[in-house]
DNA sequence: CGGCCCCTTGATTCTGATCAATCAGAGTGG
DNA sequence: CCACTCTGATTGATCAGAATCAAGGGGCCG
């Protein structure tokens, strides 16, 4: 796997055609979009709960995950992003944020204008679907989120966690077969599992123990994808995929 | 509070308008929609995961839930819907179904075509911005789900859910301040919640002890609605309502 | 070198799960 | 009308997965 060079405009259309087929004009209009980047450090706020961006941003290098606290001060960590994923994609139909964003690794963002947004999905309905449907897909993932943590217990949890982010990484050519860059602190994976840090780590080695995965601080290996997808019950329908990636 | 006769089409039309503002050719369009009914029993299967429905349901009386079930049977209540929500807009974009659909109470369904949809949205851009955001709002409602079950203790979240339910009922004139019909089981409300039935049991005895909810088989009644919604840290905020509800 | 962040470990506690009955009400058939 | 059955609610006893509390340890950076 050769890591790409690959400008916000060309990664925003190689997403969009992972689960919708593009005409080349489509992919034309995409391609001249107004997207200017910008760069920032790991666990910065991008927009918080209640605000009303007039732009969207699409996630060209790094992590992000979207989060809310409760009262007591608890977060939980409601999905993770990776590049060529646009988080925010919602608020151009709801004004007010209802979830916080935030990097969880250093970031490069390509910010576009709702204005722009509403323009291309005006004169290409098309392209209207297929974000539609982008923002559909990442609602199939929370519920399959919702079910992980309402229902399955802490290692069966953290094994299907593991295989989605492998899954989604190899979608955008960011993971092979075994390993993928993921610097992603156990806080944030307890955060995003509903479980506690200790009990995270304990977890974690018994992964490891098992041969399953094993993580460092930026990356993480899955030594036999079979037995991972197995510990996981990680069945990749829910991603609305239109093919499997190549490995 | 008096029980409306509303067609499915003014339903719909007072669904839209409580997140939305329809100019009069909207209302009309909608109200042109042709709209076929079905009745049906509690606990029937609607749809079910992987099926490729080419209409969608608006739910005109009764309660639905989405359903998923994990590799040892377990299920987990991914959304409670109430009348006037189509819990499977998202099928119009999305062609293989990843959630299972069934009613929880006796039912009146109004189905429409896809291709009466699709019409619809390309004629009236707004409608269909109307629907999308529909969809949003769902998965808004979800996440909170997922904060829900993934930090909050049981008897919190339980709190939460119920002040969710009576808001939305509310909204579509299904609740007053004190109390609304919902035929929900206790197996249910803790398939939603992620906690077992004896749990949930005990709970709802703890809930009904310091006077917040009292639940029947048929109805749930909340004798104070502030300390409900401080024992369920409730923020309305989520829904993404245009306006509460009027008492 | 010291501080900081994150990972790791041990001991203990507790929320909620599991197992196992029993009970109450609604519907059914004789 | 009453025994019978079924589903859902309730209760008690016990267990376990995960939380909590508390303390090190290791690598990185200023």
């Amino acid at each position: 796997m050769t890591t790409l060079i690959l400008t916000p405009n060309l990664l925003l259309i190689r997403k969009l055609e992972s689960v919708f087929i593009l005409k080349d004009e489509e992919k034309k209009a995409i391609n001249d979009l107004p997207i200017s980047t910008l760069s920032l450090t790991a666990d910065q706020d991008i927009v918080r709960v209640g605000d009303q961006p007039s732009r969207c941003f699409l996630i060209v290098e790094g992590f992000t995950c979207a989060y809310k606290l409760t009262g007591d001060g608890k977060r939980q960590i409601l999905a993770l992003y990776v590049p060529g994923d646009i988080p925010d994609l919602q608020s151009l139909h709801l004004t007010s944020l209802d979830i916080s964003l935030a990097s969880i690794s250093p970031c490069r963002l390509g910010f576009i204008k709702h204005e722009d947004m509403h323009r291309l999905c005006k004169t290409y309905p098309r392209l209207a679907s297929a974000f539609w449907r982008e923002t559909l897909v990442q609602a199939s993932i929370t519920r399959e989120w919702l079910l992980n943590i309402g229902q399955r217990d802490s290692y069966t949890r953290i094994a299907h966690l593991f295989c989605e982010l492998l899954l989604r990484l190899k979608v955008v050519g960011l993971a092979d077969n075994q390993k993928f860059k993921m610097p992603i602190t156990q806080v944030e994976l307890a955060d995003a599992t509903g479980i506690t840090v200790v009990h995270m780590n304990r977890t974690l080695q018994a992964l490891r123990t098992d041969g399953l995965v094993i993580n460092s601080k930026t990356h993480i290996s899955v030594p036999d994808w079979q037995k991972l997808i197995e510990a996981g019950e990680f069945d990749p329908f829910y991603l609305h995929l239109l093919k499997e990636p190549a490995s």
